[in-house]
Parts: structure tokens; sequence; C-alpha cells
DNA sequence: TTACATACCTCGAAAACCGATGTATGTGTC
DNA sequence: GACACATACATCGGTTTTCGAGGTATGTAA
């Protein structure tokens, strides 16, 4: 409703900043949601809601950036195991490219 | 509708960063939404729609991180300059520290 | 058996985004 | 004078995104 309070600056770029470190964390190595939400909050500095991670994980299976994969541990519950595709890939390579890019500029202004 | 394309990822870190970026400019030195909107451009790589500017530049003010002046140019329309406040300065200087501290390790992990 | 960590998911209210549209001035050009 | 275009600000409102709350289920430890 209210737009924006500009409250809480690093909140904002957390939120978007979420699905490139996805995209990065399972660059990396495949993982689960919960075992990303863990890693996250170490990247980010703050947790993800799991009403915001989950989506985005089907968002990225439907997309076609990952594929999921139902694995049964010996023991505990059952999980979802997300890996990157050859697109997933691309799109983390080209983005990882362009946020670099920004980050550069915007450091430069920062300093 | 659909939730999060996860298309055009460069797209959703350009968002959070604009309240940054644009704190950033500010910091260096006061300026109005349309030169804000230049500078913003070549920090962020694209051109940030006056729909989302203005309504932030608003907030800004409202949230007592800048103040707000009307400068007549002897030619051209009037300008409404911003300049950060103290709060703006000390909201500037504590992201600024989170940000680069997130950046690190985003930038670890996309090596 | 209570509690907590692991692990997944959906609903829907609230928040944020931004394209379209509108106002107004100054400059260039035909 | 008429027309186009750059500068400059602003709001409306449909679409998109966020995420707290709630739900299911397993294993472990007190």
């Amino acid at each position: 409703m209210s737009d924006d309070t500009l409250k809480d600056l690093e909140k904002r770029w957390r939120k978007s900043a979420l699905p490139l470190a996805i995209l990065a964390v399972l660059g990396k190595a495949p993982s689960h949601g919960y075992g990303l939400a863990v890693a996250l909050r170490d990247v980010l500095g703050a947790a993800t809601p799991e009403g915001t991670l989950y989506p985005l994980l089907n968002g990225l299976e439907r997309d076609g950036l990952a594929v999921a994969e139902w694995t049964i541990p010996e023991s505990g519950p059952a999980r979802k195991t997300y890996s990157l595709t050859k697109e997933g890939r691309a799109v983390l390579s080209k983005a990882s490219a362009q946020w670099s890019q920004m980050s550069v500029n915007l450091g430069k202004l920062l300093s």
C-alpha cells in the first residue's frame, strides 16, 4: 500500500540478491531447500523466509534452470535436491558477470 | 500472477540496489530527481522508471533521510533538489558497510 | 510426551513495482 | 507558428512479489 519505507535498506538487496545467491550456491554443489536456507543465511546475513524460498525454488524448476530429485536419506525426512541445468549454469554465469560489474560501480560510489 | 519467473535475474538486484545507490549518489553531492535518474543509469546499467524513482524520493524525504528544496534555474523547469540529512548519512554508512560485507560473501561464492 | 531440529509446502493479505499518462518549460528546426 | 524533443516533476492502479502463518511429517534427546 504505502510505497516503500526505505527503512532497513539492508533487507532490500537481500531480497534481490537472493535468486543470484541461490544460483551461486547450487553452482558450487547441488542442495535441497533447507540446506540452501542455512547456506543463504551465512551469505546474506539474514534468514530467508520459507514462504519466499520454496516458491522461488519451484520457479527455478519450472523455468528449467534447475532439476529437482527426491532423495531419501537413511534417517530423517525426504529431501528434494536441486541441481542446476545447463541453462541454469548459463544464467548464473551471465548474471554473475553483470552483478560484479554493478558491484564495482556501486563500490566506487560508496568509497 | 505467476510467481517470479527468475528470468532477468539482473533486474532483481537492480531493484534492491536502487535505494542504496540513491543514497550513495546523494552522499557524493545533492541532486534532483532527473539528475539522479541519469547517474543511476550509469551505476546500475539500466534506467530507473520514473514511477519507481519519484515515489522512492518522496519516501526518502518522508523518512527524514533527505531534505528537498525547490530550486529555479535561470533556464528550464524547476528542480527539486535533495540533500542527505544527518540521519541519511548514518543510514548510508551503515548500509554501505553491510552491503560490502554481503558483496564479499557473494563474490567468494561466485568465483 | 514434550520439545526441538530437520524438511517440505500453500494460502492470501500486504507491499512494492513501474508503465501509462499528465503537466510544464526550453530549445531546435522547418 | 507548429512540431518534435529533452528536461523535470508527479500520480494512478493493475500486476507482481514478498513472507508470516499455518499445515504435514520424521528423527532425536531430555
